[in-house]
DNA sequence: GTGGTCTAGACCACA
DNA sequence: GTGGTCTAGACCACA
């Protein structure tokens, strides 16, 4: 599993590793059953205070995504990519709506946000619209 | 200039306040020259703090959108309505530009990202898109 | 006796008052005796809040240049272009005095900061430095 | 780093921490990606409100001087020492221009406000001028 | 531990 | 009346 951790993001890095633990096992990265790396060896990895690690690791097992192997780590659990899937479009679903909620209540003409969005669309995926 | 504040939003007050009159004026709510409300009247009409009126004014005026005409209170300056049109739009393209790179690391399809925002788009602007 | 307000300059408005007053006596511009326009004139004049120049006409009656004439406006008083010749060097020179401060103080060689005076200097008087 | 903080000048304290922040990065106290003191620290070192700490850091961080890690504290920026010495340059520069301004508006002769010039730099650096 | 936001309330200079 | 500054104190998210 790939991290790519931003410091200096808006958003927090617990969050950011939540989203792409996530994000990988909804892509099918890692499959139910593997283990996790420790809290320590991923802290160490990716330059990261291990209480922030461990915050992440809480939240995604309380979402029923990792559970705890009686004090061996972490396991993905069975369920997981199925609710990874699910918490991923909602993940997206809803950054993609405030942003674009808060385009339109600023006044933009929608001709305008479309062409905003498409733009940076086609940057991102790099794909041709036809 | 109508104002919408939710106090329980991850935007902080005073950045609603300054977005708000930001995309307020680049709609041309306001014309250049007009005085703007006093900061305890509008801290009284959004039931919110002075001092977070005044921080968003305090902002607004490093920005050179206000003017404060010492003992009279703040002025929109006359190269507001510019200002705060390429403000409006980087404010916009930004959300939009985090919403969109996350949708695509997230590893959703780009034809699913883009089925999103048309539904999303259709649904805010109530817009028929032929 | 000339007076050239700016409103947005960070010197008050009724110190710019007091000030090209005591300045303009101490030049020489207006002389003991002669008087002066009301409260109510040089406001609109200037274009500018009566109790503002009020405020300033107040504070040069207390320093001994104005004398109020029971109800019929103001004097310039005898010792005046004596008074205003002393305070403008006080004025002057404590201005100075802190500009220099604040310039040792931060950090800039001696050299450097006579420099930037002389540059000044020369700019301001349009004269030649031999 | 030295503070000297004058909570009676017309200066406000947090408009003091700014620019000592800044004569001292652009005097090489501080190098860049050293740590600052943190906002509780100072307020207590200063005896001075944390809030107003914390405004001073706030208007660093937006001028690109200090950078905020998150839950950490403040970081000098690379860019920093740079920025300071141009900032310097401007604060100083600036009182100084609007100090001999008004001399020279005050009809004292140019001859005059060299002497309190140089007098003054004189007794601030109490170094010789040949 | 760190900074960020907000409230309440005081006081001040200015017009 | 206006905005600007400051304090005291609370609460929160984050690491």
């Amino acid at each position: 599993m790939l991290f790519d951790i931003h410091a200096d993001s808006t958003i927090p890095i617990y969050e950011q590793i939540i989203n792409q633990v996530i994000f990988g096992i909804a892509s099918g990265d890692r499959e139910a059953g593997v283990t996790v790396p420790s809290v320590r060896d991923l802290a160490v990895r990716l330059r990261v205070n291990p209480n922030t690690v461990a915050r992440a690791f809480q939240e995604l097992e309380r979402s029923g995504i990792f559970e705890s192997k009686r004090g061996k780590g972490m396991d993905i659990t069975d369920t997981a990519p199925q609710l990874c899937r699910v918490r991923r479009q909602e993940i997206v679903g809803q950054r993609i709506r405030e942003a674009l909620r808060e385009a339109v209540s600023s006044g933009l003409p929608a001709q305008t946000i479309r062409q905003l969005v498409e733009q940076e669309l086609l940057r991102l995926t790099g794909e041709n619209h036809q």
